[in-house]
DNA sequence: AACTCGTGGGG
DNA sequence: TCCCCAAGAGT
């Protein structure tokens, strides 16, 4: 790898983050010592992956005034954790954040990238993030940034992840030279704040030194990643109503929002073909909307249906007492039909005679 | 090694 | 509207 040295290309970054660097909770003042709290370093870093710097901060904020230390959170139970989390998305994340500060508050923070990185949910990026900014361990920290940042630095052809260990390689001396904290912000703060994937050249301190800009091709490196096409559904949300209780799907272990409570859902062609008058079914109906995920996309028409009495809920169903669905975490979906059940002046439109598309929803769901 | 896992922001 | 991307990890 015909590389300049990393000490000396990446000099101006230190310098140039001590100007701009931004102000976030959980950055240190001094970028010299070890961190006063690694269990903060650890709850961002978490927050972060595949997040956004200005969705995760109130999100810490609320967090470390919920769960201060990993003994908090280590006693929390998994509502209470998730409920702290509903929002944020990849909710498996705060599982493994639980799970961590169970082996911290136990057994004390590992001595080494190694033991790290057997936390639950700390692969080679956290595992060495929160080794470098936390403990000053020099420990590579590529992230997408760190990829795009130094694949225009070093005009790297083709997807740059192909050639990690080369970069932590050349990499390690630089963060001994200038500080693995602040070495490892400063090139995830340029890449999120100007080398972004459309660059501001203009304002980068590595700009002279930069060869895909030198080449005009900052725009084609490095190139864009490929994504499968979402699968596409509709599906009905069922709220249903009884006694003052409603109908609740028990959090799953795995899959689509696990740890999250939900809605009981019909696939819509299931309701339309069982549903003996499927005329009434639009009329008991709120406007829908289409639900996105990464790998998702969900046509959504949420329903409320009234019942005189509950029925036997079927296995993983239970009867929540409305007023305590506000404490259960929910995803976004679901929190969007919650918010309509509870806004006046959002009623939808009552059947004739509803009683048929009850027994349907009723013979489905229990 | 593809695939899965949420949500929000920006061009 | 659509596509890309975001301080990725686990399977």
């Amino acid at each position: 790898m015909p590389w300049p040295a990393a000490p000396d290309l990446l000099a101006p970054l230190a310098p140039w983050f001590g100007r701009v660097r931004r102000d976030l909770p959980w950055r240190a003042t001094d970028l010299d010592a070890p961190h006063p709290d690694p269990y903060a370093v650890l709850v961002s870093e978490l927050m972060l992956q595949q997040t956004q710097v200005a969705t995760v901060v109130p999100y810490f904020n609320r967090w470390l005034a919920r769960f201060p230390t990993p003994q908090a959170l280590a006693e929390a139970d998994e509502d209470t954790v998730h409920k702290a989390w509903e929002g944020l998305g990849y909710y498996r994340r705060a599982r493994f954040l639980k799970a961590a500060a169970v082996s911290v508050a136990a057994e004390g923070w590992p001595g080494d990238l190694e033991g790290l990185a057997q936390l639950p949910g700390l692969g080679p990026y956290t595992a060495a993030a929160v080794g470098a900014i936390a403990f000053q361990w020099p420990a590579p920290a590529l992230d997408g940034n760190a990829f795009r940042v130094l694949a225009r630095l070093l005009l790297i052809e083709g997807d740059p992840k192909i050639r990690a260990a080369d970069l932590r390689t050349w990499l390690a001396p630089a963060l001994e030279a200038h500080g693995p904290s602040r070495l490892t912000q400063a090139i995830m703060e340029l890449g999120a704040t100007v080398c972004a994937p459309t660059p501001a050249c203009g304002a980068c301190p590595l700009a002279d030194a930069c060869a895909a800009r030198q080449a005009e091709r900052t725009g084609e490196i490095p190139p864009a990643g490929k994504r499968a096409k979402p699968k596409e559904s509709a599906i009905w949300l069922v709220a249903m109503e009884a006694e003052g209780y409603l109908l609740l799907h028990a959090p799953a272990t795995s899959g689509l929002l696990a740890g999250l409570w939900r809605w009981p859902t019909i696939e819509a062609s299931e309701l339309a073909s069982q549903t003996p008058a499927p005329g009434l079914v639009p009329m008991l109906a709120w406007p829908g909307w289409t639900q996105v995920y990464t790998h998702r996309r969900e046509a959504v028409s949420p329903l409320h249906l009234r019942l005189g009495t509950r029925f036997q809920a079927a296995e993983g169903l239970r009867w929540i007492p409305a007023a305590d669905l506000s404490a259960l975490p929910l995803g976004q979906r679901d929190q969007r039909l919650r918010d309509l059940l509870a806004t006046p002046g959002q009623t939808p439109l009552e059947a004739p005679d509803p009683a048929a598309l009850i027994r349907a929803c009723a013979t489905l769901l229990g």
